[in-house]
DNA sequence: TACCCGGAAGAGGT
DNA sequence: CACCTCTTCCGGGT
């Protein structure tokens, strides 16, 4: 049975045509490297019986016989670019196998893409136009928001936003070098720029040193509502301030405070971006009424919203994002971190099994966390916009490039196309990769694809997202596999870029390309349902890039499965290999990056509470709520109920489902923009939070769902 | 048979 | 050390 979300659960919007919708590719970004695979890459295999225990046993080592190898060596196969992957991304380029070493050194300067794909994702609103060809008005906004990209040959210093060139002249590029004037100066600046609703000027009576000396908590005090894009604006600034004493950073070597601060504002951005399309669509929808759907696409448009499941839910409007602008308004800016605990990623942790104490989750409480959420999501989406803004010619400019990019590749790629794997691949624009075609292997080509990595250093830089933070700069491929960099470097986030099963997914079926569509492809992109055509290859390349040589469609699958109770996929009833995407892209980097987040302040609150005390103080801090807080270290506590409960357990998420297709569905999506409104509630499944379905209970779970998934219940 | 489902235990990374 | 995201196995269903 499947179930898969609640019924009610679709509702995308489509934008107009989809085009842009899920186009942008891939989530996030990263560009992971495939490496070839190793040499002796099982395909599956093993079995062990033993169940588990025995496997564990086993693990590395190949110790158990039957399980296989594992790795043996770690071998090196993949890399996934780093991160910035995150965001930055870029494109993919599949490499051959041969080629790789050196193909990853050429890729690596040269990105092929222009700018990443992750602004589609992020803003595939915006982009749609883009995408679409059309340059669209709005569409140019987008371009900050994705950060990174941009500039193709050239490193960008930051794709995310420059700032600076739009700031008056008469500011000098260092805030920390302000007088109080030119903080005056600054601040009308963000308002106009921004829209933003009125900042009191007396509450920055101070000059850039004092003023960048103040957190995103401290400028939220000051200007409610506006903090966080006048906080990241000026993050941008110093983060690119030239002199300073302080180290310049990078964009691909940030220094710490700077990785974090961008990372925060990556999530922000994303959120932004959101809030942008979403207050876009609202207006959209008032002028045009209720038409609902958007007609054309006009940027705004709020394509592509693949709302989760329920329907209701997803306030998300086009943009994505939920209510984070309903809640925008009033919302508190806490610091984004804050929020972000609040919120509850996504996690796909174990299952319910407690109840939560506020049953409800949702409708009662949610509040919390969900606001916070929205409020983070508002933030950000304010401090999107203002990139946006900056960023849409760049935009723009990327992509038409990368669509020449494309053009030029295309001659290569085969798209499915059986036999090829092929690969053939472009050099050129993606650089050099190599593709590598090759040979065949089984089933599918199965190259093993590189995907190059993205256009670095932009994404590096700033925001991009969690990942991009941390950046990699070396050269990603180099660096270790996956799994390897963990640690390292880059880090990143390590969590993303293409680590995240759905992530490579995406990446795979938004190849710009095409290269893999023998592998996956997309049935329906609008409502995100896609085909698996090749099982056992796709098995193939994310064992390679997990570095798991032995995995097999069946393991893959019950990752896949994961997702259903997060509301992330589910399943296409009737067509094999068939599965939906139940968030639009926006919402999964939203996702992504709030997991990362989380697990950054997670561990770093872990950190803490360890030399604190935990439990009292703690508690207060998590919740506002405050109720359960149970395990201080694991998942927040409250955001953790509300999560859970969102995503109660996977059979929350599932209802009956009906038939999928896209079809059906993509109506209900439509609708979702006019839900906004109500939706805080809905949210439940909707933001995302939290995969994390804790073992809570089922019970509490926001109601939608439960209703929904009565049945599933029972299993 | 092949796919699909989801529980359970554990690995590995952060 | 806790958490996250799978990975590995498995029994059961279609």
């Amino acid at each position: 049975m499947n179930n898969d979300m609640p019924v009610s659960a679709f509702n995308r919007v489509n934008g107009s045509n989809g085009s842009s919708l899920w186009t942008p590719t891939s989530a996030s970004s990263v560009p992971f490297i495939l490496a070839p695979p190793p040499a002796g890459t099982a395909s599956h295999g093993h079995h062990q019986h033993n169940n588990n225990s025995a496997t564990s046993t086993t693990t590395n080592n190949g110790t158990s016989t039957g399980s296989p190898m594992k790795v043996p060596v770690k071998p090196p196969p993949l890399k996934s670019l780093a991160p910035l992957s995150g965001y930055g991304g870029g494109q993919t380029v599949p490499l051959s196998p041969s080629g790789l070493a050196a193909s990853m050194a050429d890729r690596l300067p040269h990105l092929t893409l222009p700018f990443s794909p992750d602004i589609l994702w992020r803003y595939p609103t915006q982009f749609s136009a883009l995408t679409s060809s059309s340059p669209a008005p709005g569409a140019a906004n987008a371009s900050s928001a994705g950060h990174h990209h941009s500039h193709h040959s050239q490193q960008p210093s930051s794709p995310h936003l420059d700032v600076k060139p739009h700031l008056p002249g008469a500011l000098g590029p260092d805030p920390r070098t302000w007088a109080r004037e030119d903080v005056v100066t600054f601040l009308r600046w963000c308002e106009r720029e921004f829209d933003l609703p009125g900042l009191d000027l007396d509450k920055f009576q101070m000059n850039g040193k004092a003023l960048c000396l103040l957190n995103k908590s401290d400028i939220a005090e000051r200007a409610p509502g506006s903090g966080d894009v006048v906080h990241n604006a000026l993050q941008l600034l110093l983060r690119d301030a030239p002199y300073t004493g302080r180290v310049p950073s990078s964009p691909l070597t940030p220094h710490p405070h700077t990785a974090h601060q961008q990372h925060l504002l990556s999530h922000a951005l994303a959120a932004a971006a959101a809030h942008q399309q979403q207050q876009q669509q609202q207006q959209q929808q008032q002028n045009s009424s209720s038409s609902g759907s958007n007609s054309s696409g006009n940027n705004g448009g709020g394509s592509h919203l693949l709302s989760p499941p329920n329907s209701a839910r997803t306030p998300t409007s086009a943009s994505g994002w939920p209510s984070a602008n309903q809640l925008f308004s009033s919302a508190d800016f806490h610091s984004l971190g804050h929020l972000i605990q609040q919120t509850n990623s996504v996690t796909l942790s174990p299952a319910p099994s407690v109840s939560d104490g506020s049953g409800n989750s949702q409708g009662g409480s949610p509040s919390h966390a969900e606001q916070s959420a929205a409020a983070a999501a508002a933030a950000a989406a304010m401090a999107a916009q203002a990139h946006i803004n900056f960023y849409t010619q760049a935009l723009a400019q990327a992509h038409n490039q990368a669509q020449a990019a494309a053009a030029n590749n295309a001659h290569h790629h085969h798209h499915h196309q059986a036999g090829s794997n092929s690969g053939s691949q472009s050099d050129s624009e993606e650089n050099d990769s190599v593709q590598d075609n090759s040979p065949a292997r089984s089933p599918a080509p199965s190259t093993p694809i590189h995907l190059v990595p993205p256009p670095m250093s932009p994404l590096a830089t700033t925001f991009g997202s969690a990942a991009s933070s941390k950046t990699l700069d070396k050269d990603p491929l180099s660096t270790t596999p996956l799994s390897d960099r963990g640690g390292g470097g880059d880090g990143l986030d390590s969590g993303s870029n293409g680590r995240l099963l759905w992530d490579f997914l995406q990446q795979l079926l938004n190849d710009p390309s095409q290269r893999y569509s023998h592998y996956i492809a997309w049935k329906n992109r609008e409502t995100g349902v896609f085909k698996i055509t090749d099982p056992a290859g796709l098995a193939r390349l994310w064992g390679i890039q997990k570095n798991h040589p032995s995995m097999n469609y069946d393991k893959m699958s019950r990752a896949l499965r994961y997702y259903y109770r997060v509301n992330i996929l589910r399943k296409v009833q009737g067509e094999r290999h068939c599965y939906q995407f139940l968030r639009n892209p926006i919402e999964l980097k939203s996702i992504k990056n709030i997991s990362l987040l989380r697990h950054q302040m997670a561990a770093a609150a872990a950190a803490a509470a360890t030399t604190t005390t935990t439990s009292s103080s703690a508690t207060t801090a998590t919740g506002s709520s405050g109720s359960s807080s149970t395990a201080s270290s694991g998942k927040m506590a409250d955001s953790t109920d509300a999560s859970l409960e969102r995503y109660s357990p996977s059979s929350s998420c599932n209802a009956p489902d009906q038939d999928f297709d896209a079809e059906p569905r993509m109506s209900g999506f439509a609708n979702n923009n006019n839900n906004i409104e109500q939706d805080a509630d809905d949210n439940d499944c909707e933001m995302p939070t939290d995969l994390s379905m804790e073992r809570r209970g089922l019970n509490g779970t926001n109601p939608y769902l439960t209703t929904i998934k009565t049945e599933n219940m029972a299993s």
